[in-house]
DNA sequence: CGGCGTTAG
DNA sequence: TATTCTAACGCCG
């Protein structure tokens, strides 16, 4: 059987890029990006990244920023999905098998493509991908998954590679002398926990793990670990995906921007949660069966009475209609509030979920398969609105009209790609 | 099947 | 003052 060959396009420091694409002034300082609420350092760029740690909070750092000038935002998520979407929109004239990873990486698949200088073609695409986006990015080929990524890892670096490498044109030997040089933990599957173990048993690097005995690896790291070793050796385990399955849980969760302490707040805000989360639900055409919801008070803080408590719902037939999940939470919110406490998250689960091309009407119960039209009809109607004119043009009343307590979002760039209000002015 | 642990981005 | 959010998967009982 022919080799498989697959590549990682992988943008660098995404949300840092984005800042810049466009705000020239902040292309030549250090930038920050936080996390919701303005807490913690989501992303960073190259040149600050020895002095400030991945998912540090921000109140850590602040000598930091005041002597390097970093430039700080909060995440502007409008702002790095639309610039999500052409990216991967230019990676789709290259190759139609595409899996769309994460918000800042695909992989392709090119296994019955024909190319003859894998290298240059990378740089080809590192170029197109630039000039539509203004993102760099940095590529990896290889007969693996897990191989691309370890290419990845290694173009970051080191700038000799200018982005791009191809490890197929590699001998083995060469190819584990570039494995030696990667550390265990920036292996893909390899997190916290496992890196300590695998260091602990003298497995430090890249190169170490591929030649590990993978029953011994399978037998404590799991078949997922099992599958990295393979892929290690080029054998390839895990297939490019370029249908995403539907998501089989949806969470809407935050911290408040500050603290709550009424059960009408806090109404408010589960109200906003269970409607976002309907919204997903709905765009990815599937319906949900169990609603769960939580709420909280902030257990890093000592010496504060603590309270934590979930409810779960489950629905006699599933649905996507907002005004039923709404009404669902607020019923659980009253089954498990409690006065006296400072509340510092919560948050709306769905799950039992199924597409909603598979709704069966349930002959013996109590169900109208006209209501449900109806209800569907609603819903899409207020989803294309929200879709044309912007995020929350329509919502239900008592999802609140001044939501004190949302999230704090005081650097925010301008929404340049979704709000004709905040477009570029030159 | 639910709960727990691990990982990823 | 301040410690993200969302999702998947494997194993175990």
């Amino acid at each position: 059987m022919k080799n498989k060959l697959f590549s990682l396009v992988d943008a660098n420091n995404f949300y840092a890029s984005c800042e810049r694409v466009f705000n020239a002034s902040v292309r030549t300082k250090p930038i920050v990006v936080l996390s919701n609420n303005d807490s913690c350092v989501v992303a960073r760029s190259n040149d600050i990244k020895p002095y400030i740690k991945m998912g540090q909070p921000v109140f850590e750092i602040e000598d930091v920023i005041r002597e390097y000038d970093v430039q700080v935002f909060s995440s502007n998520y409008s702002l790095y999905a639309t610039l999500s979407a052409r990216f991967k929109a230019v990676l789709s004239e290259f190759c139609p098998l595409q899996e769309n990873y994460s918000i800042d990486e695909s992989f392709l698949e090119l296994s019955h493509f024909f190319i003859d200088d894998l290298t240059e073609y990378g740089h080809t695409i590192k170029a197109r991908v630039l000039q539509y986006t203004g993102i760099p990015v940095s590529i990896g080929f290889a007969a693996t998954k897990c191989l691309t990524k370890i290419g990845v890892e290694i173009v970051k670096h080191d700038p000799s590679f200018h982005g791009v490498l191809d490890l197929t044109r590699l001998s083995e030997q060469e190819q584990d002398e570039l494995l030696a040089t990667v550390t265990i933990e920036d292996v893909w599957g390899i997190g916290y926990k496992y890196a300590r173990f695998l260091r602990n048993h003298g497995i430090d690097t890249a190169k170490q793990l591929k030649y590990a005995d993978e029953r011994w690896i399978r037998k404590y790291l799991t078949v997922t670990g099992e599958r990295i070793v393979l892929e290690l050796r080029g054998i390839s385990c895990i297939p490019i995906e370029v249908e995403r399955p539907p998501k089989q849980g949806i969470m809407s969760s935050k911290t408040f921007g500050r603290e709550i302490t009424s059960q009408e707040e806090m109404e408010e805000a589960l109200a906003n949660y269970a409607a976002r989360a309907a919204e997903k639900l709905r765009e990815q055409d599937s319906l949900a069966s169990c609603l769960t919801l939580f709420i909280r008070t902030n257990s890093f803080k000592t010496g504060i009475p603590q309270y934590s408590q979930s409810y779960t719902i489950n629905f006699p037939y599933p649905t996507a209609f907002t005004p039923d999940l709404i009404r669902s939470a607020l019923y659980g919110l009253k089954q498990i509030y409690r006065g006296g406490y400072s509340y510092y998250k919560a948050g709306v689960y769905l799950t039992k979920i199924t597409p909603q091309s598979a709704l069966q009407p349930d002959l013996f119960g109590d169900f109208s398969l006209t209501e449900r039209y109806k209800q569907a009809r609603l819903m899409l109607i207020v989803d294309a609105i929200n879709h044309i004119y912007g995020h929350d043009t329509l919502f239900f009343a008592i999802q609140g009209f001044t939501r004190a307590w949302k999230m704090r979002q005081s650097r925010l760039s301008g929404r340049f790609t979704t709000q004709w209000s905040e477009i570029l002015n030159i």
